[in-house]
DNA sequence: GCAATGAGCGTC
DNA sequence: ACGCTCATTGCT
C-alpha cells in the first residue's frame, strides 16, 4: 500500500516518469485557490494516479489534498517537495468531476475544495479494502406509454435510447406520477449501457423515486445518495458508483457532483425547490450544477417539475432546452377543479357567520364532496416565521421601490399600524409618498398572516373525520385514502393513496407576500405540488386557492399553466432586471469592510452596485451587484478575486459572497 | 562592520 | 506552523 515515504535524508528519489504531482491543497484560503506542485517518489509512483487523496506539508503543515495531474516538469521555479504520502490510490476524483468542480468554483466565485468537499464524501479505509458488486447487466429499455400523454416525450425517449443529447424542460401533468417518469427516462439510459444521474429535493421524494426505479431495474441497478447515511454506507454506495458498479444514481443536492460512469442523462426534479440550493460556501444550485455537468459531459439533461422557474424558462427561451408539455386539452382533462377564492370575500363570509371563523362555504362544499368519494383533503397552510412584506392597500400588488424595483417594508419589520416611512430591503431607499403603480392607491398595509387555526376550526367542523398532520419535525410521506383531513405546511404534503378528493390551499397571503423577488413562482410552485396530488377534475378532485384571482400565479393555478406563469415571470424580471435576466450577485459583511471591497470592485460596463442596507440587527450589511448576464463571468471573476485579495491580506472581517442568491432581501 | 535576534509573510 | 527574508539591535 501507500507507504509513507521515510524522512531520513536523501532517501527518497523522484519518480522516473511525470514525477511531478499537481496537488489542490485542502486549506480555506482564497488566495490559495490553485494547484501546488509537488515530487513523487519512486514509491510513491504506482499509488499517486490522478484523482487520488494524498497528504502533503504545505507551510510546514500536514494537510490533505486531492492530486489532479502528473507532469513531466514543474512551472514553479523553487524546489519541489516530496509527497507526505499518499492516502490511497483510489481515484476518488475523475476527470470529469474534477473539471465540474471547478466550472462550479468559478461561476459562483467560490474556491475549488469547497466544491470538492461537497462532490467527494469522507473517506472510510474498511470500506474501500472491500471490492464493489458487479455492474448489473443493462436493463430492458422501458417503453413509451408513460411519456406518451407529452407531445415530445417519445422523442426525448428515443434520444436518450440512440444515445443523442436531449435538453429537455418538462412540465409534469397534474396527479402525474413522477417518479415513474423519471425512473423511464434513467432506464431508457440505463438500456444503453450508460449511466443516469436524477436529484431530488427531500428524502420523501428520493424514496419514493428509488421505488419506482427499482420497479423497473431491479435493486442492483440503481442506488440511492442522500447525506444523512452513516459515514460508512455513505462512501460504500458512493464508492460502487465511482466504481461504475451501478447505473442508475438518486439522490440530494450533494449527488448533483456523484461520479456516475459514463454519464447519459442528469436529471432534476422541481428545481425550484429551495432545497436545491447548498447552504455552504460557495453555495450552487442543483439546476445550474446539472447543467454545467450536461455542458461539460455531453449528458443529457431534463429538469422537472409541475410548476416551472423563470430560470428553467430562460434555458427554453434561449432555445438551448425544448420544452415537454401536454397539449391544453390534455391538461384540462387531468387538473382538478380549480377555484379561488379572494381574501375580501372570505373577510365576508366569516363576518357573515357571526365571527365564528368559517371557510368558505366552497372549501366546505369541496370537502364533504371529498369526503363522499371516500378520499381524503389535503389543508395547505402556511409555515410560521415567514417575513411580511408591504402591498398596496388596495390592489394588493407588492408594493415595489421607485428606484430599484425592490420591495419595501417598514423598517424593524414591525407591522403595528404606526405610521412609519416604508423603505427598500435592497436599495434602503426611503418611500415616503408611496403610491401604487397599479391603481395610484396611496396605502400600504403588511400581508396577513396564515391560517392555520383556520385549518383547526376545519377539522373540528368536520366532527368524526380524522385530522392528521404533517410538517415541521413530523412529516409524513403517505396517507391512506378513506376521508381524512390532512393539514400540511408547503413541502411536507404526504402523498394520498388514489389522489387527494380535494386540497384547500390557505396559504395564500403568506407565499404571496414574502419578501421576495421569487414570491409568486414559489407560491405557485407549492400550490400545484399540493394539487397535482389530487385527482382529476372528471374523477372529482377539486381545489380551493385562497388568494385574489385576479393575481398572476392564482390565474396560473386556475387554468394549471405553469408555461404562463413562467414566461410572465420571466418578461417581469427582464423589464425589472432581476434575475434569471440578469446576474446578482449579494455581499454581505462589516459595514466598513464591504464598503471598501464594494469600492475597488473592477466591474465590467454593465456592472451595478445597489444599497448597502443594514441586515438584521447585527450591525451587518448587504450589497446587490449586478450585471448583464453575458457578463456573468465577470462578476464572479472579480468577485473571487476579491476575495482572494482580502485572504490575502488578511482582512480580519469575512465577506460573504452569493451569486445568484435564493434571496435577495 | 557584522553576527544575533525577531517580526512578517508566503506557503510548491 | 515551518522556514525564509529583512530590519533592528548590540557588540567589536
Amino acid at each position: 500500500m501507500a507507504g509513507k515515504a521515510t524522512t531520513g535524508r536523501g532517501e527518497r528519489v523522484p519518480a522516473s516518469t511525470l514525477p511531478v504531482a499537481r496537488i489542490c491543497v485542502d486549506v480555506p484560503l482564497a488566495h490559495l485557490d490553485r494547484l501546488f506542485d509537488y515530487q513523487v517518489s519512486t514509491e510513491q509512483d504506482a499509488d499517486a494516479v490522478p484523482g487520488c487523496r494524498v497528504r502533503v506539508r504545505f507551510a510546514g503543515q500536514l494537510v490533505d489534498g486531492y492530486l489532479l495531474e502528473r507532469a513531466e516538469e514543474s512551472g514553479h521555479k523553487g524546489k519541489l517537495t516530496f509527497l507526505d504520502r499518499v492516502i490511497s490510490a483510489e481515484p476518488v476524483l475523475s476527470p470529469e468531476v474534477a473539471e465540474l468542480a471547478r466550472a462550479v468554483a468559478d461561476r459562483y466565485a467560490g474556491s475549488l475544495i469547497d466544491v470538492l468537499r461537497m462532490a467527494v464524501p469522507p473517506r472510510h479505509a474498511r470500506v474501500e479494502a472491500k471490492p464493489s458488486p458487479e455492474r448489473p447487466p443493462p436493463p430492458e429499455a422501458p417503453g413509451d406509454a408513460g411519456w406518451g400523454r407529452y407531445p415530445f416525450g417519445p422523442n426525448l425517449l428515443e434520444a436518450l435510447r440512440s444515445g443523442r443529447q436531449a435538453r429537455a424542460v418538462w412540465q409534469a401533468l397534474p396527479a402525474e406520477d413522477w417518479p415513474a417518469r423519471l425512473a423511464e427516462a434513467a432506464a431508457t439510459v440505463a438500456s444503453t449501457g450508460r449511466g443516469a444521474l436524477v436529484i431530488v429535493p427531500d428524502h420523501r421524494d428520493l424514496a419514493r423515486l428509488h421505488a419506482a426505479c427499482v420497479a423497473l431495474v431491479g435493486v442492483e441497478g440503481v442506488v440511492a445518495l442522500s447525506a444523512d447515511l452513516g459515514p460508512s454506507a455513505r462512501y460504500q454506495r458512493w464508492l460502487a458508483v465511482r466504481r461504475g458498479a451501478v447505473p442508475i444514481v438518486l439522490g440530494t443536492r450533494g449527488a448533483a457532483f456523484a461520479p456516475v460512469a459514463d454519464l447519459g442523462l442528469v436529471a432534476v426534479w422541481d428545481d425550484g425547490d429551495d432545497l436545491h440550493t447548498e447552504p455552504r460556501m460557495p453555495y450552487p444550485n442543483v439546476r445550474d450544477v446539472l447543467v454545467q455537468r450536461s455542458h461539460l459531459s455531453g449528458a443529457s439533461f431534463l429538469v422537472g417539475g409541475f410548476a416551472r422557474t423563470a430560470e428553467a424558462q430562460l434555458l427554453v427561451e434561449s432555445g438551448w432546452a425544448h420544452e415537454v408539455v401536454a397539449a391544453r386539452e390534455v391538461l384540462r382533462s387531468a387538473a382538478p377543479r380549480v377555484v379561488a377564492v379572494g381574501d375580501h370575500e372570505w373577510q365576508e363570509a366569516r363576518d357573515a357567520a357571526a365571527r365564528s371563523a368559517r371557510l368558505p362555504s366552497i372549501a366546505f362544499e369541496a370537502a364533504r364532496a371529498a369526503f363522499a368519494l371516500e378520499a381524503p383533503v389535503l389543508v395547505q397552510v402556511p409555515r410560521r416565521g415567514y417575513v411580511p412584506a408591504l402591498a398596496c392597500g388596495q390592489c394588493r400588488a407588492p408594493a415595489r421601490c421607485r428606484r430599484c424595483a425592490g420591495p419595501l417594508a417598514l423598517p424593524g419589520g414591525a407591522d403595528d399600524g404606526v405610521p412609519r416611512p416604508a423603505s427598500c430591503r435592497w436599495c434602503g431607499a426611503m418611500e415616503a409618498a408611496f403610491r401604487c403603480p397599479t391603481c395610484g392607491s396611496r396605502r400600504l398595509r403588511g400581508q396577513v398572516i396564515g391560517a392555520r387555526r383556520t385549518a383547526e376550526e376545519l377539522g373540528r367542523a368536520f366532527s368524526g373525520v380524522p385530522v392528521r398532520t404533517s410538517g415541521g419535525d413530523e412529516v409524513l410521506s403517505t396517507v391512506p385514502g378513506g376521508p381524512a383531513v390532512v393539514v400540511a405546511t408547503p413541502g411536507a404534503e404526504p402523498v394520498a393513496e388514489g389522489g387527494y378528493g380535494a386540497a384547500l390551499l390557505l396559504d395564500g397571503w403568506a407565499l404571496l407576500g414574502r419578501a421576495d423577488l421569487r414570491a409568486a413562482e414559489e407560491a405557485l410552485r407549492r400550490w400545484m405540488a399540493a394539487a397535482g396530488l389530487v385527482r382529476t377534475g372528471a374523477a372529482g378532485g377539486r381545489v380551493v386557492v385562497v388568494a385574489d384571482s385576479s393575481l398572476t400565479p392564482v390565474q396560473a393555478l386556475v387554468r394549471w399553466d405553469p408555461v404562463w406563469h413562467a414566461r410572465t415571470e420571466l418578461a417581469a424580471r427582464t423589464e425589472l432586471g432581476f434575475p434569471p435576466a440578469v446576474r446578482m450577485a449579494t455581499v454581505d459583511g462589516a459595514p466598513e469592510a464591504l464598503g471598501k471591497a464594494l469600492d475597488e470592485l473592477e466591474l465590467p460596463p454593465s456592472g451595478e452596485i445597489l444599497g448597502p442596507v443594514p441586515l438584521g440587527e447585527d450591525g451587518r450589511e448587504r450589497a446587490l451587484v449586478r450585471v448583464a448576464r453575458t457578463e456573468g463571468k465577470a462578476l464572479s471573476g472579480v468577485l473571487a478575486a476579491m476575495l482572494a485579495v482580502r485572504s490575502l491580506q488578511k482582512e480580519p472581517d469575512v465577506l460573504r459572497v452569493k451569486l445568484d442568491p435564493l434571496e435577495i432581501l
